[in-house]
DNA sequence: CGCTCCGTTGACGTAAGTCAAGAGATGTGG
DNA sequence: CCACATCTCTTGACTTACGTCAACGGAGCG
C-alpha cells in the first residue's frame, strides 16, 4: 500500500533545477506536483508508454529498466533524492525509453508534463539549465555504457561496491559496511550480469579475503584490493 | 591537405533546428561559423579537450569515439549530413567526451561555442529545440548501447549493413550493393568488435549466399535472410 | 622483384551465460 | 513449534561467442 499527496517542496528539489521558478511559477507547479509513496518493486511508469509527466525523487532510489525479450531487464540508469526523470519523453515528446520502479522505498513527486512544459516554455532560465543538465547526465550515461561493455564482471562490482561505499550507504554501522538492500537479482541487473556470475564474484572476493559477505550487507575488509579492483 | 572558408549556410541546415533564428541572429551566425573540408581520419575534436565549438557536418559522415586504454577505440556515435555535434561540451560547460574524426571526406561547419550559447540564451524557441533534439537523440544513443551490449556480432553487423542499404549510400550503382568507404579495422569498430571477428563473420554471411564480398563494398544477395538476421 | 600493409584464416584461451541440482532461508498452516 | 512448501542463494558442469596471438596470402608500391 502507498499514501499519496500534493507536494509542495518540489521547487526547492531537483538540484536546484527548479529554483529559478517565479513566485507565480512556483504556486502553479506546487498545486499540480502530486508525491507518492513507493514500495521497492513497486512500478512508476513503464516503457513505451506515453510520457505524459515528469518525476521527481525525493527519497530513496528508483532503477530505470529496459525489458528486452520477455524476462530480461537491462538496467539503464538509477535515480536518486534530488534527481529527475521521464525527462527525455516529456522534452522529446515520445513515449518512456525505459520503465522505472522503486529500489528501495521512495517518495516521488509527479510533476504533470502539460505543466512541466509550460514552465520550460515560460521560463527561459529553466530550460538553460535544464539543457546543463541533459547535457552532463547524458555524457555521464554515455560513459557508463562504454563502461559496461569494456570491463569485467568483477571490475564492474567492484566498481559499484567502491562507489557505495565512498557515498556512504545511510544505514553503514561501521565505517567499512555497505547495505545492499535488494535481492541477488537487482543487484545482478544493477551490475550488469546473473546472478550466478554475480554470486560466483561476490565469493571470490571474499575468499580473497576483500570482503565478507552477510546476505543484505557486505563489510569491506581490504579498502585498497577493492578500489584495485575497480581499476 | 584541407581548405577552411566563411560559412553562409548554416542556419539553414542543422536539420531545420536553427531556421528559427532572427535575421540579425542568422548573421551573426554566418559571420562566425567556419567551414572546413576534412580527410578521411582528419581529427576534428579531442576528447578531454575544452568544448570550444559546435560543429556542423555538410557533408560526409564522421564517428565519434571514446580511447579507453591506449589503443583501443570505441564509437560512440557517428554523424552525418544536418546533424550536429558537441553539444553536450558546449551546451554543460564540460570537455568533449569523445574525439571526433572523418569517416569520408567531410564538411563540418565550425561555430565558436561564445556564439552558439549566446544564441541559445537570447532566443527561447532555439532552447526548445534543443531540448527537444537533445531529448531523442539521448534516448536513441541509449537504444543503440543497450543494443549492441545484448546482441551478438552477427546480428549487429547485419543491422548495420540493413542500416546503409535502406538509407541507400550514395554510391550504390545496382540496388542491391552497399558501399563500406573505409578499412575492416574501422568497419570493426563500427559494429563493435574486432577485424577478425568481423572478418569471420561477413564471410560466414557471404558463404551462406547472403552476400558477396567485394572489397571496400558488399552486394547484398539475400535481401531477407539478411534482415532476418538482423533479428 | 621484394617490401609493407591489410585482410583472412587457424588455433587457442577465457569470461561469462545457461542448465541443473543442492543448500539455506523464509513463510504458512496445522 | 514443527512440517512442508516456496523462495533465494550458491555451486557445479557445460557451452559458447569472441578476443588474442600468430602465420600466411594477396594487393599495392617503390
Amino acid at each position: 500500500m502507498s499514501s499519496s499527496d500534493r507536494c509542495s517542496r518540489c521547487a526547492g528539489a531537483a538540484g536546484g533545477l527548479l529554483s529559478c521558478l517565479t513566485p507565480e511559477q512556483r504556486t502553479r507547479l506546487a498545486a499540480a506536483a502530486v508525491s507518492h509513496a513507493y514500495l521497492p518493486r513497486e512500478s512508476i511508469f513503464h516503457e513505451g508508454t506515453p510520457a505524459l509527466a515528469v518525476y521527481c525523487v525525493r527519497s530513496g532510489t528508483i532503477k530505470l529498466f529496459r525489458r528486452l525479450d520477455q524476462g530480461t531487464e537491462v538496467v539503464v540508469a538509477t535515480r536518486g533524492p534530488g534527481d529527475l526523470t521521464g525527462l527525455r519523453g516529456v522534452l522529446g515528446d515520445i513515449p518512456y525509453g525505459a520503465s522505472a520502479t522503486a529500489l528501495e522505498p521512495a517518495t516521488v513527486c509527479t510533476i504533470p508534463g502539460e505543466i512541466f512544459m509550460s514552465l520550460v516554455r515560460e521560463n527561459a532560465t529553466l530550460g538553460c539549465r535544464l539543457l546543463v543538465t541533459m547535457a552532463r547526465e547524458s555524457r555521464l550515461a554515455e560513459a557508463q555504457f562504454v563502461a559496461r561493455m569494456h570491463s569485467r564482471v568483477r571490475q564492474r562490482l567492484a566498481r559499484f561496491l567502491a562507489d557505495r561505499m565512498a557515498e556512504g550507504s545511510p544505514a553503514a554501522p561501521s565505517g567499512n559496511a555497505v547495505a545492499i538492500p535488494m535481492s541477488r537479482e537487482e543487484l545482478a541487473q544493477l551490475v550488469g550480469t546473473t546472478p550466478e556470475t554475480l554470486s560466483r564474484a561476490l565469493h571470490g572476493f571474499a575468499e580473497d579475503g576483500v570482503l565478507a559477505l552477510d546476505r543484505r550487507e557486505v563489510r569491506v575488509l581490504d579498502r585498497a584490493a577493492l578500489l584495485k579492483r575497480a581499476e
